[in-house]
DNA sequence: AGAGGCTTTGCACACGTGTGCAAAGACGCC
DNA sequence: GGCGTCTTTGCACACGTGTGCAAAGCCTCT
């Protein structure tokens, strides 16, 4: 009696637990497992007695004790920066959505600078996750090795890792593509001095943008009029507008690595230059971040698709080529361009909206 | 010799262990495991042999394992939807820091909808979290009951639970005091036709931003002269602004229930009515998104204060007068004016930017 | 009816860690 | 030197689940 009363206070402060469903069923420990396991062994009849238990004793598997002998956790580390930034957030809820359609749940850190990555990502690993996305953080090399000897696939998203030691998978938008897009479409609308507006150097985004651009240009007889840097904020926009503008040979289009930063040159050359866009001046973007369809700025840039961009993190992940290795797959998502009204039109097309 | 050998090859195929370290500093199992606890009873010199073993062998305690038997995980479940909305990806920014700072990390649940919410929060809840916050969703009060009997915290931000069952504990920005702020404002600046756009009905945060807004007019003895609905996004906002400023009586002031929304009013205003800002019209927004801040809009809105909303949520988890029950506590974040350019100023007062 | 094959079930061990308990050792005091 | 006290260490069990293996049950075919 007092032994009963003893068991019953203790197991008041514990979980449900499988015992106790077998209990109730009437069966073994390892028919409830194995209830709960989809391609199992169970008869169908005793399959659904045993759900029947576990629902009415309110219980459900302990997913880290079942982690702990599958040695698949469930949980993907997804570290990365400025969620406040709307691609990051709109990368985020994409990755969140592809994980979940496949079962998966992201364990999130935030690092607050590139140099944190490498704790954060030891903490991750700590939870045995079954693969990393890192978005917007640089790889230590060191960090790289540690996951390659725990087998733990990595992906980079939108960034390049540490050119020494493993190298990771990377997905990304056609950055390069995106620059050749804009540089046709500006060549096309009768631009002859084109500048670009670069985000942070040695960025590979930032990098690439600019590479598919000049290369865009030269194939159609153009080269930079200039070129300024502007650390991917709307304020850094507004201070090299400042300069870019002021130039004796001013350029007549401008390309900024994403759009935040145009935003800052068209509200610049509005207010400070007194220029009617895009009579005065072309400005594209990159991104189609929410701001870039309100209606005092319509801006053009370049769209990356979000949803195929996670699609992509998540199948690289599950792909065992994705674990660090001398050769790195890359996965690259074509980007669109949005043809608004802060960029002059070529001849016979129309802009969305 | 064959043994040893296969041994061997298991071994390489498995994490690195405990054992592996405790073998090579030359101690038990349970030293390695107390060397790595920090109040735990190992003499200093013994911890530091262990350590250097364990950083020589590459070990990390596995957290899974560690959390089955403390019955504490590290992590805390997180429910979110519309991450892309800038406001809650700024609170889970913000979220991540404040859990982070105390050794804990967000396992993020995107809900596309809020009758999700059940689901994800059961599978979050089978990781054994320390606790879940539910952001922008609702608790079904099943979900909260198994909470309870879980005894694990939960923590609304920005929301109320359903009426029904036990409650959770709250964390919200200061609503009602928010609104009052733009009454106060509105009528000090001489406004006599103060209109209001709601989210969507039935949200705690759209009615208690409206009851203050209401109650603080009333108190300068004015009355509501208008009230659409405008879905908390930018496409309703201009719909509803459409519907409000075609009236006869046309509202000389509008307070929306988000900035998204006000930015919808400004344009269409601006170019369906040909009204000029703040002349013919004040318009006022609530959360102070980045979008608010372009020179375009320099829209005067009520500022959240993110980081003490995250702080006081992630505090409300660790109190355990939060977990589900009758009594429900309640964290209110006052709120701040911003004063931009978008409302007319009362006399003396100077805009922020 | 009996043999053979297939399905279903339970036992027992494994996953990697924390911690109560007792034993062993160190140290000071008489 | 003996005794008591405090610190340090190891044993062994617990946390909750999955799964290989063998036993048992069932069905079919001869």
């Amino acid at each position: 009696m007092d032994q009963d009363q003893a068991d019953r206070a203790r197991r008041a402060r514990r979980w449900v637990t499988s015992a106790d469903v077998a209990r109730a069923a009437g069966v073994s420990r390892a028919a409830v497992s194995r209830a709960f396991t989809p391609g199992a062994s169970v008869a169908p009849e005793t399959r659904r007695r045993i759900l029947a238990a576990a629902k009415a004793v309110g219980y459900r598997p302990n997913a880290l004790a079942r982690s702990l002998n599958t040695r698949r956790s469930g949980i993907v580390g997804v570290v990365i920066t400025e969620i406040a930034n709307p691609f990051y957030a709109r990368l985020l809820e994409a990755l969140g959505g592809a994980l979940q359609a496949r079962g998966l749940l992201p364990l999130v850190a935030v690092a607050p600078d590139p140099q944190a990555t490498d704790d954060l990502l030891a903490h991750l690993l700590s939870y045995q996750v079954d693969g990393v996305v890192v978005a917007s953080a640089m790889l230590s090399s060191g960090i790289a090795a540690r996951c390659a000897a725990a087998r733990t696939p990595v992906v980079l998203v939108d960034r390049r890792a540490d050119a020494k030691g493993p190298q990771a998978a990377l997905v990304g938008a056609d950055n390069l593509g995106g620059g050749r897009l804009v540089a046709d479409l500006l060549a096309a609308a009768g631009h002859s001095r084109p500048a670009f507006l670069a985000g942070i150097e040695a960025t590979s985004t930032s990098d690439e943008r600019e590479r598919g651009f000049t290369q865009g240009l030269a194939a159609q007889g153009l080269v930079l009029a200039a070129r300024e840097v502007g650390r991917f904020t709307y304020a850094g926009g507004l201070e090299a507008a400042q300069r870019l503008l002021a130039r004796a040979d001013r350029p007549d289009a401008v390309f900024c690595a994403n759009d935040e930063m145009a935003l800052g040159v068209i509200d610049a050359a509005r207010t400070r230059f007194g220029l009617d866009i895009p009579r005065d001046l072309s400005v594209v973007g990159f991104d189609d971040t929410p701001s870039a369809g309100l209606a005092a700025y319509r801006l053009t840039t370049v769209a990356q698709d979000v949803a195929a961009l996670a699609q992509a993190a998540v199948a690289a992940l599950e792909d065992p080529a994705a674990s660090p290795r001398r050769a790195a797959p890359q996965w690259r998502i074509p980007c669109r361009l949005v043809l608004r009204r802060s960029a002059r039109l070529p001849e016979g097309t129309v802009p969305a909206d």
